[in-house]
RNA sequence: GGGCCUGUAGCUCAGUUGGUUAGAGCAGAGCGCUCAUAACGCUUUGGUCGCAGGUUCGAGUCCUGCCGGGCCUGCCA
């Protein structure tokens, strides 16, 4: 048994989330921790929301709410979606939380110990009007270049230039639309990545188990230009954890939000009653997680943090905090030819989802779907083609047509008598090479692949079924047909098992239809597919997955088709 | 402009360190079965592997150029 920490890049407070971010990192993460604990590991799992920065801080003052209240209400909001789609955190933790204060104050100053920290006058736009320093995007004005009047103060949206905020000509604040901007001078304390190059670059080099897309963007990162450069850790704003000594400033979300994995893992111990050395096991290498290994979840636009700026953080302590083992970093999904977007509204968000359909539609076809390799894209047609294949035809039809076809002949109680033969030899033969080829690519966490393996197993049992012919069988030799009913009936069972981290509703109600709470992974095959004796009662389930009728989907290919109020 | 990724059957994708007739699922076609959510099984039609060169006994797989798609180019997280 080992034991694995598992986190999943923390979506950021401001609103509910689109299944693009869903499939980047919580539901694959959720996927390899119901996997993990399928076998028998001891998994912690753990998210959180990202609640500091600017954007939150101006969500909370357009609701006309106080910024806490604001990120309170929200992360119930998410907590809530969360559980809809079934994700298996052990903790969905809070950025905000005394837990992360402490810890991110704590990691500021081993730094400083260390040498890595360092003051920096720097020059920032303030707005008198708004009473407050803003971040260059929240900044526009007419670009330089382009003459594009709605330039934002990092980049302009038309020519794409990169500019600053001082380059912009007759420059507004987006937040009140004040011209009233000054700049003014103020400390800011950065974090001297550059010292930590070397150190950094052996470290990513010696992970060659890694994925192309994860290492070359830390490379990039740490090869581009100059090389990797210091980046500011704190901020001018109320909302955040403060800084010590310096009054008015907070540490940078991007500090804390990866510190939270720490902090969150405290949290689950606190709520849980236990005490400190509870998560240090977790996270401390002296004290007892020098057997754990971690993996982290993420999309590819957070690779850069994890890879750098967090191992800076961790590393630069001088203290024996844990460092990720593996990275699994995702392309983005894409909807129906565009680009999911939270700021326009487009596509389909968490909440919408789960109010049309069952998750497990969705964990299915995202997961199966993964944007691994590169971008993938949804189209309802598609999503529509692959449920009622496999879910209701393959999976949901296989179940349906053993029970019914045993509750006919042979009412709701597996049946006895008859010998196993040939054919279930055959089976037992190819399931077992199938499930070591299943386990073999969850463990490598090879999702598409995974879910390929998964639907050849349910397939398999219809070919058997085929083969076998119990309904012909009957009419000679009824206690063959029995044989063939009892194997397959378990074969229900053991696709409850197999099919869990993917679809973990459908498989607890099969599992409850069998009326079996033995959920242990089936290593030997052929026990496993005598779980359940003749004699064993069971009930014929509830159709275990309607199909999506093409009138269902042409409307909701028309509802999504516009914009998210 | 620079960097990285990507372009394989109608669709979604596999193709390991270059090696025999390029694979899967879906869709299409035919056959079979009739227990089942008109479900299932078997067989089968589709590809000059973006284009053009090059290296090699041999390239989807390496090199060069071009074309198309995507991402990044650092204070939104």
């Amino acid at each position: 048994m080992a034991r694995i920490l598992i986190t999943s890049a923390l979506p950021y407070i401001n609103g509910i989330k689109h299944l693009g971010n869903l499939v980047g990192s919580q539901l694959p993460a959720d996927l390899y921790a119901r996997y993990c604990r399928g076998r028998g590991h001891e998994v912690m799992f753990i998210c959180a929301t990202d609640e500091h920065g600017t954007p939150a801080e101006l969500a909370a003052a357009k609701a006309g709410i106080p910024v806490a209240d604001y990120c309170a209400q929200l992360h119930k909001v998410q907590a809530d979606i969360a559980d809809g789609f079934r994700l298996s955190f052990d903790h969905f933790g809070r950025s905000s939380s005394p837990q992360n204060h402490e810890l991110t104050q704590h990691f500021a100053a081993r730094l400083a110990d260390n040498n890595l920290i360092e003051e920096v006058s720097d020059k920032q736009v303030y707005s008198k009007t708004d009473k407050r320093f803003l971040p260059d995007r929240y900044i526009e004005g007419t670009c330089p270049n382009c003459g594009y009047e709605q330039a934002r103060g990092d980049q302009c949206d038309e020519c794409t230039k990169p500019l600053s905020p001082v380059d912009l000509i007759e420059p507004y604040s987006t937040i009140s639309g004040s011209k009233d901007l000054e700049v003014r001078e103020t400390k800011h304390l950065f974090l001297r990545q550059s010292r930590m190059v070397d150190q950094l670059d052996e470290w990513i080099c010696s992970k060659s188990d890694w994925s192309i897309l994860t290492t070359s963007i830390a490379k990039k990162w740490l090869d581009d230009g100059d090389g990797l450069r210091d980046r500011g850790i704190t901020r001018d704003l109320d909302w955040g954890v403060p800084v010590p000594e310096m009054p008015g400033k907070v540490f940078y979300v991007w500090f804390d939000a990866p510190i939270e994995y720490i902090g969150a893992t405290a949290e689950w111990a606190q709520t849980q009653g236990l005490d400190d050395a509870a998560w240090q096991r977790w996270w401390r290498t002296d004290k007892g997680a020098d057997d754990v290994r971690y993996v982290q979840f993420m999309g590819k636009d957070n690779v850069p943090f994890h890879t750098l700026s967090f191992p800076v953080t961790i590393m630069g302590s001088n203290e024996p905090w844990k460092l990720v083992d593996y990275i699994k970093s995702f392309n983005y999904l894409n909807y129906d030819g565009g680009q999911f977007s939270t700021s326009r509204g487009r596509g389909v968000f968490m909440d919408q989802a789960l109010s049309i359909l069952p998750s497990d539609y969705w964990r299915w076809w995202l997961l199966s779907h993964a944007p691994e390799n590169s971008d993938s894209e949804f189209t309802w047609e598609n999503f529509q083609a692959s449920v009622n294949k496999d879910l209701a035809d393959v999976l949901g039809n296989f179940a349906s047509r053993v029970t019914k076809f045993c509750r006919a002949k042979f009412g709701e109680v597996v049946p006895e008598g008859g010998e196993y033969g040939a054919d279930e030899k055959a089976l037992i033969e190819t399931l077992t090479k199938r499930i070591k080829a299943y386990g073999e690519h969850m463990d490598a966490m090879e999702i598409r692949k995974s879910a390929a393996e998964l639907r050849a197993i349910w397939v398999a049992g219809n070919e058997y079924l085929q083969t076998a012919a119990p309904w012909s069988k009957f009419k000679t030799d009824p206690a063959a047909a029995a044989a063939i009913i009892r194997l397959s009936l378990n074969l229900i069972r053991l696709y409850a098992v197999l099919s869990a981290p993917f679809i973990p509703d459908a498989a607890k109600a099969l599992q409850d239809a069998m009326k079996c709470a033995d959920t242990s992974w089936p290593d030997d095959v052929q026990a496993a597919l005598n779980t359940l004796p003749a004699g064993h009662e069971f009930t014929v389930p509830e159709v275990t997955f309607a199909k999506i009728s093409d009138a269902q989907r042409e409307e909701w290919q028309q509802q999504f088709s516009g914009k998210r109020d």
